[in-house]
DNA sequence: TGTACATCAGTGAACGCGCGTTCACTGATGTAC
DNA sequence: TGTACATCAGTGAACGCGCGTTCACTGATGTAC
């Protein structure tokens, strides 16, 4: 072989994280195939040896961003004991605001996805519910179970929409205060009783 | 003259309202002009008596979208006294999750419009603060002020989240739960003391 | 009143460009003899 | 050990198409004489 084992696995691990951080960046409608594989390094013909479509890259692409996401969120609740307070500030703050190419791709993608085939919705749907089930489990403990998932869902709603506040707002300084209301108000959703 | 006057003004109305709906449906990067105008009745040709580019549009039809949604809202917080409660029980309901081209241009252009030029983020961000004080006018009396706005950003974040959640998860009873538990985060966040 | 001309909203061909996708080809390597 | 061939990841030209934008033109009307 021209190349060592393994290594269209690797390059197709490149397309796919150069795809995680554009699309998020840049949103999926604006990132042309020729671009992204410049970015990674290679001619655009290669493209069709690792994926069926521009589709099938989106919904891998978006697999690994939401899938890193929440690793890195289980992080920063583990840190420390932090908790949920540990992963909402984590996700409310400044720096997740100003790098949406390696932050939440719900927060940056989900109104477009929404707009996608069914079966990439299915795949971003099957991730919402991970980073649901994460933030249940960092809920106050005694909460009955459907309690605990609409809690979740709410904190997520917050945090999602903050972000998105955060980052589309001109004024710095509401900017600011968007992501720390967002921060106490998911706090807040955590500890009151239903 | 060929036409009667006012002819130009309703027309460009005509292709404003057309974008405002299009935009909200499929997103700003997926409309074209061509199909834009010809929905307008119109060929594409035209579209630069009325416009300097297809980015003014972009900003005169969100500025459209956004204040037909708050006059909406406000509209459900005045009748019958509904105050906040309407507001919100209006804004996720299943209607306005499933007809994105007559609903709130922030859930379903926040994050695309974030991308675009400074010039049109601007405009947006506008039209957030007038949202934000719609719904700090629906809160609880006796409340100090930035409390008031802090809480509005909270309530209008958990509002535009869970909206993007539940279009864009395929599961349709969590689609509904998410509506509900988003009624249930705002209304709880409006009676919470900070 | 009748004719010539000015106005201007809208038309449609054309511009260069990038899109997603296809495909014949390249060329460095491993394998067969 | 040396040569011929098979493999296949990646290349780059080409496909039809739609994009945003420009511009010479049309043609129905109002105005001037």
């Amino acid at each position: 072989m021209r190349f060592e084992k393994g290594h269209k696995a690797a390059t197709k691990q490149r397309i796919i994280d150069v795809a995680a951080a554009k699309f998020r960046k840049e949103g999926v409608a604006a990132v042309g195939i020729a671009g992204l594989m410049a970015d990674a390094g290679l001619t655009h013909g290669g493209f069709y040896a690792h994926f069926n479509s521009k589709e099938d890259l989106v919904r891998e692409a978006m697999e690994a961003a939401l899938d890193s996401t929440r690793e890195r969120m289980d992080r920063a609740a583990s840190k420390d004991g932090a908790g949920l307070e540990g992963l909402v500030r984590r996700y409310l703050r400044p720096a997740h605001r100003d790098t949406p190419e390696q932050g939440c791709a719900i927060a940056s993608l989900a109104a477009e996805i929404a707009r996608h085939d069914i079966s990439t919705r299915a795949a971003f749907s099957e991730r919402v519910l991970a980073f649901l089930a994460q933030i249940a489990a960092q809920l106050p403990p005694g909460m009955p179970d459907e309690a605990q998932q609409s809690t979740a869902i709410s904190i997520l709603s917050v945090m999602l929409g903050a972000l998105q506040l955060s980052r589309v707002v001109t004024d710095s300084a509401l900017s600011d205060e968007i992501l720390a209301s967002g921060v106490d108000a998911a706090l807040r959703i955590a500890q009151t009783p239903q």
